[in-house]
DNA sequence: GTGAAAGCGCTAACAA
DNA sequence: TTGTTAGCGCTTTCAC
């Protein structure tokens, strides 16, 4: 006897075939767009199935396959504007081949990056994009290179793992936000960027372990020294994780007596935290005090005056990314490709001689 | 003879359960954490699974078992901050209660939701939470509760669908919020919303299928009446559906003579738009004209000066939605539950009286 | 406590 | 062109 499903009785393959009179093989047939059918038996199974409001499982039909039609996409953090408009590129990309795109966010957490990978993999994704964390411990990533996946990089390389990589170049684009404050006449310049390391202090590029942060920090200081500033590496903020942490960080930076008389944050979420900080403690801009940020968020654009800021190529950063990895999810084969797209910087009006030129 | 496999070969639970020495279905029972195995076998196959490196695979899990610990989520727009927000919210809650999320986008396209909607499905995720973008064809909606999983809605109520939902009052809110401009003197007052239609003119409330936005200019409509303003709908603005579209708009809404002396905008996005627009013409906030707008997004509190908003409870009702959904997940039976949070406005300066007033 | 066997819904050989 | 038959990797009775 047969008991009552637990779960929801769904309609499959053969429910259809039994109506239509045809045997299973030839339902799946015309229900999964494969092989030959007759156009009599098509339109009877058809009709079948509209009549028993069919619906394929996805699930079962990926089993066989192998393929799931999904790439997976792990970003550090959804809510920074960042990395919305480029899981947009990414989305755009992959809905004009066909592919879905499945979401997960690691916090910039290196085990919530490791679950996520490993969710996806288990689920079966056809491929992934990821933006790692950091580049200490990759062995997720080579897992999913093992598992016959192809895995594409994104805003961050991985010089060890030899994958499709689309970034920009951190490091020259560094130098020229940089160079601008320097020629401004400003050497108490100082780095605000998100990477945890304890105390928040800064010593050398070997303990920073995002790519894209260390080849701006790396940047940055080159500058500085050519420009014969005598220790810049001072003047470099780590920790700014969150805008509490953020603000705690500017406050501190902009209250001692050897406030910096420019910043330079490394993305628009701390550049907000900052500037809000800066106009808590009535610092103008740029009289007192000059900013520069990564990324051309929205609000840069609307506050007075407006922030100069590098002006990433984000949408396409995602879809290009998209596309390398889509290329070889339809199969082709050819040496692994590290895009390095290029990268503006559009001048408003948040930088200024130092204070003390003025005086 | 066995052909090479064309995919990448995974270990399975029988190659665990040969290597360890046992059957199938025990060492399935130790990988899958269920039933009752002793400990010296449990040891064997855990060690045999990680000599193998035994990866399960999440996509037969979910054939068999009917569940696959996931919520699918479709939202309008990914890169408003309001979704992304909410996004986290219920990330946050599934998380904690141990599920995973699947997101994806319907851009506000009818078509898109319905077909995002049938992939969750076929993907068998195990609940799902949408924003319904119109209230007209909510066929696929149902469709999900025919399915036998639950649906949650997040932000828009549908009152022919029967299920949890989680919004604020927006038809309140709107009216606190246009008091405070009628209350300042002012008796032109414009309310820019996002709705697609014909022409974008505004002739009654039954052409608006989205329930916030009905909602929020039937109380925008009432103030304007009780306050004698004569036939206020003159001033609603559809058809701000992306940030072009908007500047046109807002273009021409503050070029005519008849210029409104105050405006409402439906979100951060369009609200935005309205302030670059603003500026660009010379026009003086709040000495030329008023403005608020629905949602407290970053960059309103960083302008000169910042921007009166309404404070939506967003996080929670992400969060909110997420526990509602999944305490039906777990098997709670109970009526539907249709939560309204509490909603604030927090003024800031960018309401003053009408410029004729100062004349 | 463990094993054998059936089956989830689908696709993919192979035969007819 | 259509049908038969095996699986995919896992869970789940039901015996032992």
């Amino acid at each position: 006897m047969k008991r009552t499903a637990p779960k929801t009785q769904s309609i499959t393959v053969s429910d259809v075939a039994r109506v239509a009179n045809v045997s299973k093989a030839t339902a799946a047939r015309v229900l999964g767009g494969y092989g030959v059918v007759s156009d009599t038996i098509r339109a009877n199974v058809m009709a079948a199935a509209k009549a028993l409001d069919y619906r394929p499982n996805e699930l079962a039909r990926s089993m066989t396959t192998g393929r799931s039609g999904i790439i997976g996409v792990v970003v550090g953090d959804i809510e920074n504007p960042f990395f919305s408009l480029a899981v947009r590129g990414i989305s755009d990309a992959a809905r004009a081949a066909g592919f879905n795109v499945i979401l997960a966010n690691s916090g910039e957490r290196i085990e919530a990056e490791r679950a996520a990978v490993r969710l996806l993999i288990g689920k079966r994704v056809d491929g992934l994009i990821v933006t790692p964390s950091e580049s200490r411990d990759i062995s997720h990533l080579r897992d999913i290179h093992r598992s016959g996946r192809p895995l594409a990089l994104l805003d961050r390389a991985l010089p060890d793992l030899d994958v499709d990589t689309v970034t920009v170049d951190d490091r020259d684009i560094a130098m020229r936000a940089t160079r601008i404050l320097v020629d401004a006449g400003h050497s108490k310049i100082a780095y605000v960027t998100a990477v945890d390391a304890e105390g928040n202090e800064y010593r050398d590029l070997g303990q920073i372990y995002t790519s894209s942060v260390r080849e701006r920090i790396d940047g940055f200081l080159k500058v500085c020294r050519d420009a014969g500033i005598d220790r810049p590496e001072r003047h470099i903020c780590l920790g700014a994780t969150s805008p509490d942490e953020t603000r705690k960080l500017a406050d501190k930076l902009l209250s001692g007596p050897d406030r910096p008389t420019a910043i330079l944050a490394s993305d628009s979420l701390i550049a907000l935290e900052i500037f809000k900080v800066m106009r808590q403690r009535g610092l103008r801009i740029p009289q007192d005090i000059s900013l520069i940020t990564f990324h051309d968020a929205d609000w840069t654009s609307v506050t007075t005056p407006p922030i100069t800021v590098v002006d990433q190529p984000v949408y396409a950063l995602g879809k290009s990314v998209a596309e390398l990895l889509i290329r070889r999810l339809k199969g082709e084969a050819r040496p692994t490709e590290r895009l390095i797209l290029p990268t503006t910087i559009i001048e408003r009006g948040s930088v200024g001689p130092p204070a003390a030129y003025k005086l």
